[in-house]
DNA sequence: TGTACATCAGTGAACGCGCGTTCACTGATGTAC
DNA sequence: TGTACATCAGTGAACGCGCGTTCACTGATGTAC
Protein backbone atom coordinates (compact mmCIF):
# COMPACT_ATOMS: atom_id res chain seq x y z
CA UNK A 1 0.00 0.00 0.00
CA UNK A 2 1.39 3.33 -1.18
CA UNK A 3 2.07 6.51 1.32
CA UNK A 4 -0.67 8.26 -0.11
CA UNK A 5 -3.06 5.31 0.37
CA UNK A 6 -1.65 5.35 4.05
CA UNK A 7 -2.14 8.92 4.12
CA UNK A 8 -6.01 8.82 3.12
CA UNK A 9 -6.52 5.90 5.86
CA UNK A 10 -5.10 7.68 9.00
CA UNK A 11 -6.95 10.43 7.62
CA UNK A 12 -10.56 8.81 7.53
CA UNK A 13 -9.69 7.13 10.97
CA UNK A 14 -8.99 10.22 12.83
CA UNK A 15 -12.15 12.34 11.67
CA UNK A 16 -13.72 9.06 12.71
CA UNK A 17 -12.45 8.32 16.05
CA UNK A 18 -11.78 12.27 16.97
CA UNK A 19 -14.35 14.08 14.83
CA UNK A 20 -13.28 16.63 11.85
CA UNK A 21 -12.73 19.39 14.70
CA UNK A 22 -9.69 17.17 16.11
CA UNK A 23 -8.70 16.21 13.06
CA UNK A 24 -5.47 17.94 12.69
CA UNK A 25 -2.35 17.33 10.07
CA UNK A 26 -0.04 16.84 13.62
CA UNK A 27 -3.05 13.40 14.61
CA UNK A 28 -3.10 12.43 10.53
CA UNK A 29 0.20 12.43 10.15
CA UNK A 30 1.10 10.30 13.50
CA UNK A 31 -1.57 7.94 12.56
CA UNK A 32 -0.17 7.66 9.30
CA UNK A 33 3.82 7.11 10.28
CA UNK A 34 5.05 9.62 8.52
CA UNK A 35 6.19 13.60 9.31
CA UNK A 36 3.64 16.73 8.94
CA UNK A 37 5.52 17.95 6.00
CA UNK A 38 4.80 14.25 4.05
CA UNK A 39 1.43 15.18 3.70
CA UNK A 40 2.01 18.30 2.17
CA UNK A 41 3.89 16.01 -0.84
CA UNK A 42 0.88 15.09 -1.67
CA UNK A 43 -1.80 16.93 -1.25
CA UNK A 44 -1.69 20.55 -1.80
CA UNK A 45 -3.67 21.23 1.41
CA UNK A 46 -5.73 20.56 4.37
CA UNK A 47 -8.64 20.77 2.21
CA UNK A 48 -7.32 18.80 -0.84
CA UNK A 49 -6.87 15.60 1.99
CA UNK A 50 -10.28 15.68 3.17
CA UNK A 51 -11.81 15.97 0.02
CA UNK A 52 -9.74 13.20 -1.11
CA UNK A 53 -11.13 11.21 1.87
CA UNK A 54 -14.36 12.19 1.71
CA UNK A 55 -14.47 10.80 -2.38
CA UNK A 56 -11.80 7.70 -1.96
CA UNK A 57 -12.62 6.38 1.53
CA UNK A 58 -16.26 6.81 2.15
CA UNK A 59 -18.19 3.61 1.14
CA UNK A 60 -18.84 3.22 -2.34
CA UNK A 61 -22.37 5.52 -2.36
CA UNK A 62 -24.03 1.72 -2.09
CA UNK A 63 -25.62 2.90 -4.98
CA UNK A 64 -23.76 0.44 -7.32
CA UNK A 65 -26.01 -2.40 -4.77
CA UNK A 66 -28.94 -0.05 -5.60
CA UNK A 67 -28.41 0.45 -9.54
CA UNK A 68 -28.67 -3.36 -10.16
CA UNK A 69 -32.06 -3.70 -8.40
CA UNK A 70 -34.05 -2.24 -11.08
CA UNK A 71 -33.04 -5.38 -13.08
CA UNK A 72 -34.26 -7.66 -10.54
CA UNK A 73 -38.14 -6.15 -10.82
CA UNK A 74 -40.71 -8.97 -11.08
CA UNK A 75 -38.44 -11.10 -10.84
CA UNK A 76 -38.08 -11.53 -6.59
CA UNK A 77 -40.19 -10.96 -3.61
CA UNK A 78 -41.06 -7.61 -3.69
CA UNK A 79 -41.00 -7.07 0.17
CA UNK A 80 -37.88 -9.37 0.61
CA UNK A 81 -35.90 -7.07 -1.74
CA UNK A 82 -37.15 -4.22 0.05
CA UNK A 83 -36.03 -5.85 3.34
CA UNK A 84 -32.63 -6.26 1.96
CA UNK A 85 -32.17 -2.70 0.68
CA UNK A 86 -33.68 -1.33 4.25
CA UNK A 87 -30.82 -3.48 6.28
CA UNK A 88 -28.04 -2.12 3.60
CA UNK A 89 -29.50 1.22 3.65
CA UNK A 90 -29.30 1.41 7.50
CA UNK A 91 -25.51 -0.12 7.86
CA UNK A 92 -24.41 2.37 4.95
CA UNK A 93 -26.10 5.30 6.54
CA UNK A 94 -25.03 4.29 10.29
CA UNK A 95 -21.29 4.55 8.68
CA UNK A 96 -21.29 7.40 6.88
CA UNK A 97 -23.28 9.44 9.00
CA UNK A 98 -20.88 11.28 11.68
CA UNK A 99 -18.41 12.19 8.63
CA UNK A 100 -20.82 13.07 6.87
CA UNK A 101 -22.83 15.35 9.28
CA UNK A 102 -19.44 16.82 10.54
CA UNK A 103 -19.04 18.62 7.42
CA UNK A 104 -22.27 21.10 8.40
CA UNK A 105 -19.61 22.65 10.93
CA UNK A 106 -17.11 23.47 7.82
CA UNK A 107 -19.57 25.52 5.38
CA UNK A 108 -16.96 25.66 2.37
CA UNK A 109 -15.53 22.32 2.56
CA UNK A 110 -19.41 21.26 2.88
CA UNK A 111 -19.96 22.88 -1.07
CA UNK A 112 -16.67 21.60 -2.46
CA UNK A 113 -17.53 18.03 -1.93
CA UNK A 114 -21.19 18.93 -3.35
CA UNK A 115 -19.28 20.09 -6.25
CA UNK A 116 -17.62 17.24 -6.11
CA UNK A 117 -20.18 14.53 -5.92
CA UNK A 118 -22.33 16.43 -8.60
CA UNK A 119 -19.53 16.48 -11.17
CA UNK A 120 -19.52 12.75 -10.96
CA UNK A 121 -23.03 12.63 -10.86
CA UNK A 122 -23.68 10.70 -7.87
CA UNK A 123 -24.55 11.76 -3.96
CA UNK A 124 -27.00 11.11 -1.30
CA UNK A 125 -30.48 12.16 -3.50
CA UNK A 126 -28.91 9.11 -6.14
CA UNK A 127 -30.24 6.16 -3.77
CA UNK A 128 -33.44 7.59 -3.94
CA UNK A 129 -33.67 8.18 -7.37
CA UNK A 130 -32.50 4.30 -7.51
CA UNK A 131 -34.78 2.45 -5.29
CA UNK A 132 -37.89 4.64 -6.40
CA UNK A 133 -36.25 3.23 -10.03
CA UNK A 134 -37.16 -0.45 -8.89
CA UNK A 135 -40.61 0.46 -7.66
CA UNK A 136 -41.29 1.86 -10.95
CA UNK A 137 -40.01 -1.53 -12.73
CA UNK A 138 -42.10 -3.37 -9.66
CA UNK A 139 -45.25 -0.96 -10.67
CA UNK A 140 -45.39 -1.47 -14.28
CA UNK A 141 -44.99 -5.59 -13.62
CA UNK A 142 -47.48 -5.18 -11.56
CA UNK A 143 -46.41 -5.75 -7.77
CA UNK A 144 -47.65 -2.20 -6.93
CA UNK A 145 -50.87 -0.85 -7.40
CA UNK A 146 -50.78 2.32 -10.66
CA UNK A 147 -51.25 5.11 -8.80
CA UNK A 148 -49.04 4.52 -5.85
CA UNK A 149 -46.13 7.02 -6.20
CA UNK A 150 -43.03 5.43 -6.25
CA UNK A 151 -40.77 8.78 -5.38
CA UNK A 152 -42.82 8.92 -1.87
CA UNK A 153 -42.18 5.15 -1.51
CA UNK A 154 -38.63 5.80 -1.86
CA UNK A 155 -38.52 8.29 0.60
CA UNK A 156 -40.22 7.00 3.29
CA UNK A 157 -38.35 3.78 3.56
CA UNK A 158 -35.15 5.23 3.36
CA UNK A 159 -36.21 8.16 5.06
CA UNK A 160 -36.97 5.96 7.93
CA UNK A 161 -33.21 3.97 7.43
CA UNK A 162 -31.61 7.41 7.34
CA UNK A 163 -32.68 8.59 10.94
CA UNK A 164 -32.68 4.89 12.26
CA UNK A 165 -28.64 5.69 11.67
CA UNK A 166 -28.48 8.72 13.16
CA UNK A 167 -30.72 7.78 16.54
CA UNK A 168 -28.38 5.43 16.56
CA UNK A 169 -25.47 7.40 17.26
CA UNK A 170 -27.23 9.91 19.62
CA UNK A 171 -29.32 8.35 21.90
CA UNK A 172 -29.81 4.42 23.00
CA UNK A 173 -34.08 4.16 21.86
CA UNK A 174 -34.70 0.79 20.21
CA UNK A 175 -35.28 1.16 16.57
CA UNK A 176 -37.96 -0.65 14.06
CA UNK A 177 -36.45 -3.18 12.18
CA UNK A 178 -36.29 -3.64 8.05
CA UNK A 179 -38.79 -6.17 8.63
CA UNK A 180 -40.91 -3.87 10.47
CA UNK A 181 -40.70 -1.20 8.45
CA UNK A 182 -41.09 -3.05 5.35
CA UNK A 183 -44.18 -4.60 6.14
CA UNK A 184 -45.64 -1.17 7.78
CA UNK A 185 -45.31 0.35 4.67
CA UNK A 186 -46.45 -2.16 2.46
CA UNK A 187 -49.51 -3.20 4.20
CA UNK A 188 -52.46 -1.08 4.66
CA UNK A 189 -53.19 0.75 7.42
CA UNK A 190 -56.71 2.30 7.72
CA UNK A 191 -59.22 0.07 7.91
CA UNK B 1 -32.92 41.90 26.30
CA UNK B 2 -30.41 41.28 28.60
CA UNK B 3 -26.58 41.00 27.89
CA UNK B 4 -26.76 37.71 27.91
CA UNK B 5 -28.99 37.13 25.73
CA UNK B 6 -27.63 39.19 22.95
CA UNK B 7 -24.68 36.64 23.28
CA UNK B 8 -27.05 34.08 22.23
CA UNK B 9 -28.80 35.34 19.49
CA UNK B 10 -25.07 36.20 18.21
CA UNK B 11 -23.85 32.94 18.97
CA UNK B 12 -26.69 31.35 17.67
CA UNK B 13 -26.37 33.85 14.40
CA UNK B 14 -22.40 33.11 13.99
CA UNK B 15 -22.64 29.09 14.18
CA UNK B 16 -25.70 28.84 11.69
CA UNK B 17 -24.06 31.46 9.37
CA UNK B 18 -20.31 30.60 9.48
CA UNK B 19 -20.75 27.07 10.68
CA UNK B 20 -19.33 25.24 14.19
CA UNK B 21 -15.40 25.86 13.27
CA UNK B 22 -15.79 29.10 12.19
CA UNK B 23 -17.64 30.20 15.35
CA UNK B 24 -15.12 31.88 17.27
CA UNK B 25 -14.92 34.20 20.09
CA UNK B 26 -14.04 37.10 18.21
CA UNK B 27 -16.82 36.72 15.61
CA UNK B 28 -19.19 35.87 18.47
CA UNK B 29 -18.23 39.03 20.74
CA UNK B 30 -18.14 41.07 17.22
CA UNK B 31 -21.49 40.34 16.05
CA UNK B 32 -23.38 40.51 19.88
CA UNK B 33 -21.66 44.21 20.24
CA UNK B 34 -19.83 43.18 23.29
CA UNK B 35 -15.89 42.36 24.02
CA UNK B 36 -14.92 39.22 24.19
CA UNK B 37 -13.58 39.64 27.81
CA UNK B 38 -17.35 40.02 28.50
CA UNK B 39 -18.23 36.73 26.93
CA UNK B 40 -16.61 35.06 30.22
CA UNK B 41 -18.50 36.98 32.52
CA UNK B 42 -21.49 35.49 31.58
CA UNK B 43 -20.15 31.73 30.18
CA UNK B 44 -17.50 30.09 32.23
CA UNK B 45 -15.60 29.14 28.51
CA UNK B 46 -16.61 28.14 25.60
CA UNK B 47 -18.27 25.30 25.73
CA UNK B 48 -20.53 26.19 28.31
CA UNK B 49 -21.96 29.27 25.71
CA UNK B 50 -22.46 26.48 22.92
CA UNK B 51 -24.43 24.41 25.42
CA UNK B 52 -26.33 27.27 26.42
CA UNK B 53 -27.40 28.44 22.75
CA UNK B 54 -28.39 24.16 22.03
CA UNK B 55 -30.87 24.49 24.82
CA UNK B 56 -31.80 28.02 24.45
CA UNK B 57 -31.98 28.99 20.91
CA UNK B 58 -33.06 25.57 19.15
CA UNK B 59 -36.60 25.93 18.63
CA UNK B 60 -38.57 23.92 21.04
CA UNK B 61 -38.14 20.94 19.73
CA UNK B 62 -41.77 20.80 18.24
CA UNK B 63 -42.54 18.39 20.84
CA UNK B 64 -44.95 20.66 22.53
CA UNK B 65 -46.72 20.72 19.60
CA UNK B 66 -46.57 16.79 19.81
CA UNK B 67 -47.68 16.00 22.75
CA UNK B 68 -51.02 17.88 22.45
CA UNK B 69 -51.50 15.82 19.27
CA UNK B 70 -52.96 12.24 21.29
CA UNK B 71 -55.90 14.81 22.27
CA UNK B 72 -57.02 14.86 19.06
CA UNK B 73 -57.08 11.26 18.39
CA UNK B 74 -60.02 9.96 17.10
CA UNK B 75 -61.74 13.75 16.95
CA UNK B 76 -60.16 14.89 13.61
CA UNK B 77 -59.50 13.34 10.54
CA UNK B 78 -56.18 11.47 10.52
CA UNK B 79 -55.22 12.08 7.10
CA UNK B 80 -54.86 16.06 8.12
CA UNK B 81 -53.30 15.86 11.25
CA UNK B 82 -50.43 13.36 9.85
CA UNK B 83 -50.48 16.00 7.25
CA UNK B 84 -49.56 18.99 9.40
CA UNK B 85 -47.54 16.96 11.65
CA UNK B 86 -45.20 16.07 8.37
CA UNK B 87 -45.35 19.81 7.35
CA UNK B 88 -44.18 21.18 10.84
CA UNK B 89 -41.56 18.46 11.21
CA UNK B 90 -40.27 18.88 7.86
CA UNK B 91 -39.95 22.81 9.26
CA UNK B 92 -38.24 21.97 12.26
CA UNK B 93 -35.47 19.10 10.76
CA UNK B 94 -34.66 21.86 8.17
CA UNK B 95 -33.84 24.33 10.63
CA UNK B 96 -32.16 22.47 12.91
CA UNK B 97 -30.34 19.55 10.88
CA UNK B 98 -27.34 22.06 10.03
CA UNK B 99 -26.43 23.07 13.71
CA UNK B 100 -27.48 19.72 14.85
CA UNK B 101 -24.99 17.62 12.30
CA UNK B 102 -22.15 20.42 13.06
CA UNK B 103 -22.06 18.63 16.89
CA UNK B 104 -20.43 15.17 15.21
CA UNK B 105 -17.33 17.39 14.40
CA UNK B 106 -16.54 17.61 17.79
CA UNK B 107 -17.80 14.65 20.06
CA UNK B 108 -17.14 16.04 23.27
CA UNK B 109 -19.25 18.52 22.80
CA UNK B 110 -22.30 16.03 20.98
CA UNK B 111 -22.02 14.04 24.14
CA UNK B 112 -22.83 16.47 26.45
CA UNK B 113 -25.77 18.02 24.55
CA UNK B 114 -26.79 14.70 24.82
CA UNK B 115 -26.43 14.29 28.45
CA UNK B 116 -27.80 18.13 28.63
CA UNK B 117 -30.86 16.11 26.74
CA UNK B 118 -31.38 13.48 28.86
CA UNK B 119 -31.04 15.21 32.00
CA UNK B 120 -34.24 17.12 30.40
CA UNK B 121 -35.97 14.08 29.32
CA UNK B 122 -36.51 15.44 25.81
CA UNK B 123 -33.96 14.62 22.18
CA UNK B 124 -35.00 13.96 18.94
CA UNK B 125 -36.08 10.16 19.45
CA UNK B 126 -39.17 12.44 21.58
CA UNK B 127 -40.75 13.76 18.44
CA UNK B 128 -40.81 9.97 17.38
CA UNK B 129 -42.53 8.37 20.57
CA UNK B 130 -45.08 11.35 20.44
CA UNK B 131 -46.01 10.57 17.04
CA UNK B 132 -46.11 7.16 17.95
CA UNK B 133 -48.73 7.71 20.53
CA UNK B 134 -51.08 9.64 19.07
CA UNK B 135 -50.98 6.94 16.40
CA UNK B 136 -51.80 4.33 19.12
CA UNK B 137 -54.43 6.22 20.29
CA UNK B 138 -56.17 6.76 16.47
CA UNK B 139 -55.24 2.67 16.72
CA UNK B 140 -57.20 2.17 19.67
CA UNK B 141 -59.85 4.38 18.58
CA UNK B 142 -60.08 2.04 15.10
CA UNK B 143 -58.78 4.56 12.77
CA UNK B 144 -55.89 2.28 11.95
CA UNK B 145 -55.70 -1.67 11.79
CA UNK B 146 -55.11 -3.43 15.28
CA UNK B 147 -52.04 -5.18 13.71
CA UNK B 148 -50.30 -2.06 12.16
CA UNK B 149 -47.40 -0.81 14.29
CA UNK B 150 -47.23 2.85 15.79
CA UNK B 151 -43.52 3.01 15.99
CA UNK B 152 -43.22 1.94 12.76
CA UNK B 153 -45.35 4.21 11.13
CA UNK B 154 -44.11 7.25 12.69
CA UNK B 155 -40.48 6.20 11.75
CA UNK B 156 -41.73 6.22 8.26
CA UNK B 157 -43.19 9.12 7.82
CA UNK B 158 -40.75 11.27 10.11
CA UNK B 159 -37.57 9.57 8.49
CA UNK B 160 -38.31 10.67 5.67
CA UNK B 161 -38.84 14.64 6.64
CA UNK B 162 -35.84 14.33 8.66
CA UNK B 163 -34.41 12.95 5.20
CA UNK B 164 -36.13 15.98 3.09
CA UNK B 165 -34.22 18.33 4.83
CA UNK B 166 -31.25 17.14 5.19
CA UNK B 167 -31.21 16.52 0.77
CA UNK B 168 -32.93 20.30 1.19
CA UNK B 169 -29.00 21.32 2.59
CA UNK B 170 -27.16 19.22 0.78
CA UNK B 171 -28.93 19.02 -3.26
CA UNK B 172 -31.64 20.60 -5.41
CA UNK B 173 -33.69 17.37 -6.42
CA UNK B 174 -37.17 18.16 -5.47
CA UNK B 175 -38.67 16.21 -2.40
CA UNK B 176 -42.59 14.87 -1.88
CA UNK B 177 -44.34 16.68 -0.08
CA UNK B 178 -46.20 16.07 2.77
CA UNK B 179 -49.52 14.83 0.93
CA UNK B 180 -47.65 12.63 -0.80
CA UNK B 181 -45.98 11.38 1.93
CA UNK B 182 -49.08 10.49 3.62
CA UNK B 183 -50.87 9.12 0.95
CA UNK B 184 -48.23 7.27 0.39
CA UNK B 185 -48.64 5.83 4.00
CA UNK B 186 -51.78 5.12 4.70
CA UNK B 187 -52.96 3.93 1.17
CA UNK B 188 -52.15 0.26 0.72
CA UNK B 189 -49.54 -0.19 -1.86
CA UNK B 190 -49.46 -3.52 -2.80
CA UNK B 191 -52.40 -5.21 -5.61
C1' DT C 1 33.14 -1.72 -12.29
C1' DG C 2 33.72 2.86 -10.53
C1' DT C 3 32.51 7.55 -10.33
C1' DA C 4 29.84 11.72 -10.65
C1' DC C 5 25.64 13.57 -10.77
C1' DA C 6 20.27 13.73 -10.80
C1' DT C 7 16.04 12.49 -8.81
C1' DC C 8 12.99 11.77 -5.34
C1' DA C 9 10.49 10.47 -0.89
C1' DG C 10 10.61 12.00 3.31
C1' DT C 11 12.24 14.88 7.63
C1' DG C 12 13.10 18.23 11.75
C1' DA C 13 12.67 22.54 12.90
C1' DA C 14 10.95 26.72 12.39
C1' DC C 15 7.38 30.19 10.82
C1' DG C 16 3.34 33.40 11.38
C1' DC C 17 -1.31 33.41 12.70
C1' DG C 18 -5.55 33.15 14.98
C1' DC C 19 -7.45 31.00 18.68
C1' DG C 20 -9.50 30.85 23.66
C1' DT C 21 -8.61 32.93 27.80
C1' DT C 22 -7.01 36.20 31.48
C1' DC C 23 -5.38 40.42 33.39
C1' DA C 24 -5.44 44.97 35.34
C1' DC C 25 -8.26 48.49 34.63
C1' DT C 26 -12.45 52.11 33.92
C1' DG C 27 -16.53 54.49 34.61
C1' DA C 28 -21.20 54.33 36.02
C1' DT C 29 -24.36 53.28 39.71
C1' DG C 30 -25.62 52.20 44.48
C1' DT C 31 -25.05 52.84 49.61
C1' DA C 32 -23.83 54.62 54.36
C1' DC C 33 -23.48 58.29 57.22
C1' DT D 1 -26.82 67.27 50.36
C1' DG D 2 -22.06 65.93 50.14
C1' DT D 3 -18.51 62.66 50.59
C1' DA D 4 -16.18 58.27 50.68
C1' DC D 5 -16.32 53.87 49.52
C1' DA D 6 -18.27 49.35 47.33
C1' DT D 7 -20.16 47.02 43.53
C1' DC D 8 -20.51 45.73 39.05
C1' DA D 9 -20.76 45.41 33.80
C1' DG D 10 -17.73 45.78 30.53
C1' DT D 11 -12.98 46.78 28.08
C1' DG D 12 -8.20 46.83 25.64
C1' DA D 13 -4.31 44.61 25.49
C1' DA D 14 -1.72 40.94 26.26
C1' DC D 15 -0.85 35.86 27.03
C1' DG D 16 0.53 31.04 25.66
C1' DC D 17 -0.68 27.51 22.61
C1' DG D 18 -1.59 24.67 18.83
C1' DC D 19 -2.59 25.09 14.28
C1' DG D 20 -1.45 24.68 9.01
C1' DT D 21 2.31 25.38 6.24
C1' DT D 22 7.13 25.97 4.46
C1' DC D 23 12.03 25.65 4.49
C1' DA D 24 16.59 23.80 3.86
C1' DC D 25 18.13 19.52 4.21
C1' DT D 26 19.23 14.08 4.08
C1' DG D 27 19.92 9.64 2.41
C1' DA D 28 18.58 6.16 -0.74
C1' DT D 29 18.06 4.90 -5.51
C1' DG D 30 18.64 5.51 -10.49
C1' DT D 31 21.50 6.81 -14.61
C1' DA D 32 25.42 7.99 -17.86
C1' DC D 33 29.76 7.03 -19.35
Amino acid sequence: MGTRDRMLDAAAHVMRTRGLARATTKEIAKESGFSEAALYKHFRDKTDLFLAVLQERVPGNLRAMLTDLPDRAGRGELRTALEEVAGVAIEFYAETFPMGASLFSEPALLAAHREALRDRGIGPQAIREALAAYLSAEQRAGALKPDVDPESAAALLLGACFQNAFLTHFTDTPNPTPTDLVRTLLDPLTT
